[in-house]
DNA sequence: TTATAATTAGTAATCGTTACGAATTAAGCA
DNA sequence: TGCTTAATTCGTAACGATTACTAATTATAA
């Protein structure tokens, strides 16, 4: 189905409406699918299809399409909040590398915490609802071409 | 050893000094080793025993502390960093586990993502030297009385 | 059309964090 | 001991991301 109907419909069923500035941000996702865009990102891009959108709109519109499960909020310790589109399947199969050298920043989409999401809930009687994994860490191809060294004191665990 | 040497002598070794403040602030980690301080938090705690010591001290010192990996800061999405204390092993060891009923914060120091660093160095080429894996979710006890139910939207994937 | 509710725009306020300049303390050396 | 220099601290101003607020606009429904 094209993915802008669907979108709509969700708005719909619960009651809200997909208003042409809206509609201009989740195209600017839709259309960048495969970055994990800040606000301020999201909000030039949005700013050449349609030039009069306010910087809060895009921030009450991200939290509306978070509330609606449609995009997913995350953030990597850099000080801005990053959004992404969130496909109906990989909730669980949803993990980062985060290149220390040249800042990339790859999605891994295989499930590798089915395991340990059920010795929780059966060692530990927590039933996961969400997770979060990241790797930082650098690629070997990276070491090779002038090396910036890692930086410190990332705020990530 | 005593830590406060210890950590002197980390101190040292980088030709820093364990000033007063400082000092004082390594103390309130070590009485709360526990805990996931904030640096409001900190910042606290710490005026019980040094009255006059400023916020911009806090933070320069837990940014200090991290330089040396003393100290690791972290962020949970809740808007504010968060400090623990980092024992000299389990590096690899520190996972989180977040109720969404009771906001209460578990760790669990296993080394569960070893394999798959393994994983990520042959397959993707990709050396780690840094994770973070939180899970969201409730524990079953806590469902039992009084579930405020799932907040949405938190930032961890 | 008119009334009501939802949405938007623009901007002020908030809040965590960082930067800055002056004051204090420590270290090195004559 | 005094003097010089560097490190550290303090208080606060500045900053940047986010949120809150008010007026204006748009849609909805009687």
């Amino acid at each position: 189905m094209n993915p802008i109907v669907n979108i709509s419909q969700q708005f719909a069923a619960q009651n809200y409406k997909l208003t042409p500035q809206r509609e201009a941000i989740v195209k600017v996702l839709l259309d960048n699918e495969k970055d994990h865009l800040s606000v301020e990102e999201v909000y030039m891009l949005v700013k050449t299809s349609y030039p009069h959108l306010g910087l809060a709109t895009v921030y009450r519109t991200l939290e509306l399409l978070c509330e609606l499960h449609i995009v997913e909020k995350m953030d990597f310790g850099d000080g801005v909040a990053r959004y992404d589109l969130r496909g109906d399947d990989h909730a669980h199969m949803h993990h980062h590398l985060i290149c220390n050298v040249c800042g990339r920043l790859e999605e891994i989409k295989e499930d590798w915490l089915h395991d340990l999401e059920l010795r929780l809930e059966q060692e530990y009687g927590f039933n996961v609802t969400d997770h979060r994994l990241d790797f930082k860490g650098t690629y070997n191809t990276c070491k090779r071409n002038g090396c910036k060294g890692e930086k410190d004191c990332q705020a990530v665990s």
